[in-house]
DNA sequence: GTCCAGAATAATAGCGCTATTATGTAGCCG
DNA sequence: CGGCTACATAATAGCGCTATTATTCTGGAC
């Protein structure tokens, strides 16, 4: 057979490439890579040729080509159950922010609260040999735990703390959220106690919220609670809503913790229209300390989750870990814990 | 000198590739390949034990490798001004959800609204040879709208509408906002008219909607209109602050339009401290249409920007151009328009 | 049976970069 | 002034996949 035929047309792309670069700095591709990756290793005359010849060709490096020579990325992906919610917004946010600063890119996914999705969500985050995974909560099928185990990809589980963490986890402990909210009512003596709640079979951090607080007011002495659900997104609709249904049921009601702060404004709305005095009457605790809850009228004493500074720990123990990628691959757990602001309607 | 020897360590990677897959199969890569590709061409006998291949080695895909051999990636770009304000996120939310279901990867960046910063998160993006780049707005720098045209990604710009856009838009005009939010104050009968901005300087949008705003108002009998702003980004504090700056100021005041629902709850609650009713003695109109709007007491009459649908219309605008990579590239501008809710505050 | 179009599969040559090894070049010691 | 570090730069061989071309395998038409 004859020796083939260059025939192959070979789609050449006139992308800019490194070897353009190192042509027109008179130095080889491997210093113009190396310029990139390690800059002080190269003499300042070669960076300062090499600038300029990234200037004058307005050279853009191709990231996939890196990371598959390097066999990682500098990807960190993110699922989160929506953005729409601010909690993960502001999370996802911080992320963001600190992770730029090391020219780390977020890739963003939703699960929609679909827990099942979450595994060819992590299937595709992986496909991208990422330099970290950032997954929401503490409940994920064995299969994502065995890709992820196997991928021996850093993992950070965020706004949830329990028992078991596959890597590493920035969060707080929702249950001792719901223990908070009770304590507060009781100690301002009230009696008759209510949760309400907006997706509980799907949020399960607000169902622990809820549980908790249960649990916590059904320990002190003379004290009754219950919880009261709706099963649509938490908006003041829903909440105004709930806080009918509350006075409906228990007439009696005089504490009255929410699943977030839609809910409580929609209560303390509510509230107003049927002339039912806030604190006097019933106290009010929500849960996130949103934008509208120290402006509200009575303003509103609720507990603030840290979600800026779960994003930003998280952040760190990412970075830690990626520049550490020598030493113990210390498992990290960071309770940010959660603050409880107390303010008119309690 | 001898042959070379062969004593490149090359970090083996142990990931299962493509050709174990091929191999388990007992078909070629080029098979399996095409099998992810264009799963039609494949026949079914093929696919069936490629399928099996792939559960039993529990194959991964590495899309840095396809993304370098196509020269494009399943990647779009979304530049926003930041994630925690509920407007972008809403839009981030729709695309990432449609994008997705067309396998397509959202990576997100912030600029903060520094728009110096974009340009460098253009050229990351494009390091990526993304399918398609989302910016917000319409004013960039002429390098990241070089950088953007010859690289030849497909851009859409969302949230604002003008005279010219690099490529697609989908959004609307937000001088037509503040028209519509002053006639509206027109109608009802009000004379003495503010705009409540928060953060004017850096919100170019916001700035142009209290521009049409006084240019409408102005240009009505008897009617006079002004801004009052705050640096702050906007907040229901800072709208308290500054409706006891506009009393002050305007003591005759009675029509009020807010740069955003924020600002407006801020002014409703000072409102109902200060002993001013709505709408009676003061009318009030926001922006944004946010969670509590429809709730609060009074309701808070509003224009509603379709942050969805502007999310889903860019969605569908890229999934077209990539889908019709031949036929012409039709420039597509969708203008979304907004809608005004009457509510009881106006 | 032969031949041929069309379908299915395989072989091949990179995509643009990094990691590793190899080579050159100063600087310093005895 | 040989020799020996350190430092700076270059050569080389892939990373795992896709696009292109080449080959084989059908099943009819004749």
């Amino acid at each position: 057979m004859a020796a083939p035929k260059p025939t192959r047309t070979r789609r050449k792309m006139q992308r800019v490439t490194i070897m353009d670069v190192a042509a027109r700095a008179e130095l080889s591709p491997s210093t113009v890579s190396l310029y990139f990756r390690k800059p002080d290793a190269v003499s300042a005359a070669a960076s300062e040729s090499i600038a300029r010849a990234i200037e004058a060709l307005d050279y853009v490096p191709n990231l996939m080509a890196g990371g598959l020579a390097a066999a990682s990325s500098r990807v960190v992906s993110i699922i989160v159950p929506s953005v729409r919610n601010a909690f993960f917004a502001e999370t996802v946010a911080a992320l963001q922010e600190d992770l730029g600063k090391q020219r780390l890119q977020v890739m963003l996914s939703h699960t929609e609260y679909k827990e099942h999705d979450e595994e060819s969500l992590v299937r595709t985050a992986l496909s991208w040999a990422p330099a970290a995974v950032v997954l929401t909560g503490l409940s994920h099928s064995s299969a994502t735990r065995r890709l992820l185990r196997d991928s021996k990809v850093p993992v950070v589980e965020i706004w949830e703390l329990g028992s078991q963490t596959m890597d590493m986890a920035v969060g707080f402990h929702h249950d001792q959220v719901g223990q908070t909210a009770a304590s507060h009512l009781v100690q301002r003596g009230r009696k008759r106690l209510l949760f309400l709640g907006a997706r509980l079979h799907e949020d399960r951090r607000a169902a622990r919220r809820a549980q908790g607080f249960v649990e916590t007011a059904r320990n002190a002495p003379d004290v009754t609670a219950d919880i009261i659900q709706h099963p649509a997104p938490a908006s003041a609709e829903v909440g105004a809503m709930l806080l009918g249904e509350a006075v409906h049921r228990f007439p009696n009601v005089n504490g009255i913790a929410c699943s977030n702060d839609h809910i409580a404004l929609g209560v303390i709305f509510e509230c107003q229209r049927l002339g039912i005095a806030i604190p006097e009457r019933l106290s009010v605790v929500g849960f996130g300390d949103l934008s509208f809850s120290a402006a509200c009228n009575p303003s509103l004493t609720t507990i603030r989750p840290p979600g800026d500074l779960i994003g930003k720990e998280a952040a760190r123990l990412i970075i830690a870990r990626i520049s550490h990628a020598n030493g113990e691959p210390q498992q990290a757990v960071i309770d940010t814990r959660f603050t409880l602001l107390h303010r008119q309607s309690s």
